[in-house]
DNA sequence: CGCTCTACCTTGCGCCGCCAGGTACTCTGT
DNA sequence: ACAGAGTACCTGGCGGCGCAAGGTAGAGCG
C-alpha cells in the first residue's frame, strides 16, 4: 500500500458511511456509481470491496432503502435512497462532525491544548 | 454503548494516533496526563485501553521516544516526546487532514457532490 | 499493615476498510 | 451464433484499531 494511502484508510473510518448517505440525500445512486465518484474524491477513494459491504450495512441497518432497475445499456442496477432514518442519522452525523472538526484542528493545528 | 459515542468512536480512527502527536510537540507528557487531557474534548475522550497501546505503537515506530521520571507523589511516570521521524509524520498529517476536512465538508455539508 | 490513589500495561472482542476472487447479464464484432 | 469486453453486483478472509475489563505495583495515609 502506499505511503498516504493507509492514512487516508484510517481516516475513512466512521466518515465514509456518511459520506455514502449524503450522496443519495437528494438523488438516487447506485453502487458503482458511487464508486466512481468518490473516487474523483482525493482523499476518499473507496473500492467496491468497501462500498458494496457498507450499503449492505445500512440497507440492513434501515438507513438506506432500495429498488432495481433496468440500465440503459447492461446489468441492472440496484439504486438505493434514503429513509427517513437514514436522513436523522446523516442530521445527527452534521451536528458531530463540525464539533468533532474543531476539536482537531484547535489539537492539531497549533500543537497547543488551549 | 450510547447513541453518539459510537459514532464518535468511529471519527477517532487514524485522527487521535495524530492529536496525541500533537498533545507531546512542544510537552513531554505522560500517559494518564494524555488520558485526562482527551477526556476534557468533547469528542475525543478515548480511555485507558486505547492509549496504551497507541502509545506503544507509536514508541515502536520510532514516532515517540519516552523516558522515566519520578512522581511528586505516586508511581514513576513514562514521558513521551516527539522524535524527528513523529515530527515529519505529524507535519504529513496536518496537509492530509486539511484535504480529508475539506472534501467530507463538501460532500457531506450541503449533499450536492459539485 | 490494610486502604486508597496513581500509573502502567495486557487480553480478547468487534467493527470496518480492503484485496482478491467470483457470478451474471449486456453489448459488439465477426 | 458465439467469444470477448464491459458493466454491475456480491463475498471471504485478513489486518488494524478503539474499547471494556482485568491485572500489577509502588506511594501515601491512618
Amino acid at each position: 500500500m502506499a505511503e498516504g494511502a493507509q492514512l487516508a484508510s484510517g481516516l475513512r473510518r466512521g466518515t465514509l458511511e456518511f459520506c455514502v448517505l449524503a450522496m443519495v440525500e437528494f438523488e438516487d445512486r447506485y453502487g458503482t456509481e458511487i464508486v466512481r465518484r468518490l473516487a474523483e474524491e482525493q482523499t476518499l477513494a473507496a473500492t467496491e470491496g468497501t462500498i458494496y459491504p457498507l450499503l449492505s450495512r445500512l440497507r440492513r441497518g434501515g438507513l438506506l432503502d432500495s429498488k432495481w432497475a433496468e440500465s440503459p445499456s447492461g446489468p441492472p442496477r440496484r439504486y438505493y435512497s434514503l429513509t427517513p432514518t437514514g436522513r436523522s442519522s446523516l442530521a445527527y452525523f452534521r451536528t458531530e462532525w463540525v464539533s468533532f472538526r474543531q476539536t482537531v484542528d484547535r489539537l492539531v493545528g497549533t500543537g497547543e491544548i488551549a
